[in-house]
DNA sequence: ATGGTAGGCCCCCTA
């Protein structure tokens, strides 16, 4: 079973290499970040044609998450309860045959000390109790559990090109990496470390500055997942391929493969 | 300290 995660920067845009990408790499389920669309607008008929069928909890203009799948789910959550306000669509959860689905976009942050950075970390707190209220059992997640998105964290420095130019700033700050190191530590596992411990893997790249030419990039995508599902995961990597295509969206996909 | 590129939308905001 593949699972895989991308942030598509507007399905509208990206339908073409999203309905290329599903017929070639042909994941199980795939969770989608910054739609950038109402759920109304999102292109269900053109998925259920190549035989994905979609949770979707879209907004105007920003954001937006979704999950596609082969087989059918039930969905679980189309929010995060206790989330700072405004209300913004950045977390969708499916449950398919036991094993639960988690897709996230997690706030960017904007800036250190900038209100929008303050907001990510409210949010990921609450992220915290949602996984600690419904997935956690003695400090531990004891459900089959997949956290999938766009975190907008690089967990460490050997995953950002430069780690000296980037010192502090958004994305890598300590703060930032805290809110991460607490999913490890209820015992989610990077299931991409679990396969490949060097430097230079990345899953965003800015568009500016040419930045995936110079291989300027960061990887803030994850597919964590939980201890009763370690033994089952045989593969973990990122798919830069449809990065390299004429208006590309920045991030890359990332596929996790299970023995299910 | 700034800018560069992209997407959506209402001339600017977010990333």
């Amino acid at each position: 079973m593949l699972i895989a995660s991308w942030n598509v920067n507007s399905i509208t845009v990206r339908l073409p290499h999203l309905l290329d990408w599903l017929k070639s790499a042909s994941p199980d389920h795939l969770c989608l970040q910054e739609l950038k669309t109402v759920e109304e607008k999102f292109p269900f008929d053109q998925l259920s044609e190549i035989g994905y069928s979609a949770h979707v909890v879209g907004e105007k203009t920003y954001n937006g998450v979704a999950i596609l799948s082969k087989s059918t789910t039930e969905c679980v959550s189309k929010f995060l309860p206790g989330s700072p306000e405004p209300f913004q669509s950045r977390l969708i959860e499916v449950c398919v045959d036991g094993v639960y689905i988690l897709n996230l976009y997690v706030p960017n942050g904007s800036e250190v000390g900038s209100a929008k950075y303050e907001y990510k970390l409210a949010w990921f707190k609450a992220l915290i109790s949602y996984i600690e209220e419904r997935h956690v059992k003695n400090g531990v997640v004891s459900d089959k559990l997949v956290i999938c998105g766009d975190f907008n964290i690089a967990p460490e420095d050997r995953d950002v090109h430069d780690p000296a130019e980037w010192i502090g700033q958004v994305l890598v700050s300590e703060p930032e990496r805290d809110c991460f190191r607490q999913l490890i530590n209820l015992g989610m596992i990077d299931s991409f470390r679990e396969f490949e411990q060097g430097a230079g893997h990345f899953s965003w790249w800015d568009y500016r500055m040419m930045a995936f030419r110079r291989k300027r990039g960061m990887r803030i995508d994850h597919i964590l997942v939980s201890p009763p599902l370690k033994e089952a995961l045989k593969r973990s990597w990122i798919d830069i391929e449809p990065r390299k295509l004429e208006k590309p969206s920045d991030h890359a996909p990332v596929i996790a493969e299970f023995e299910i």
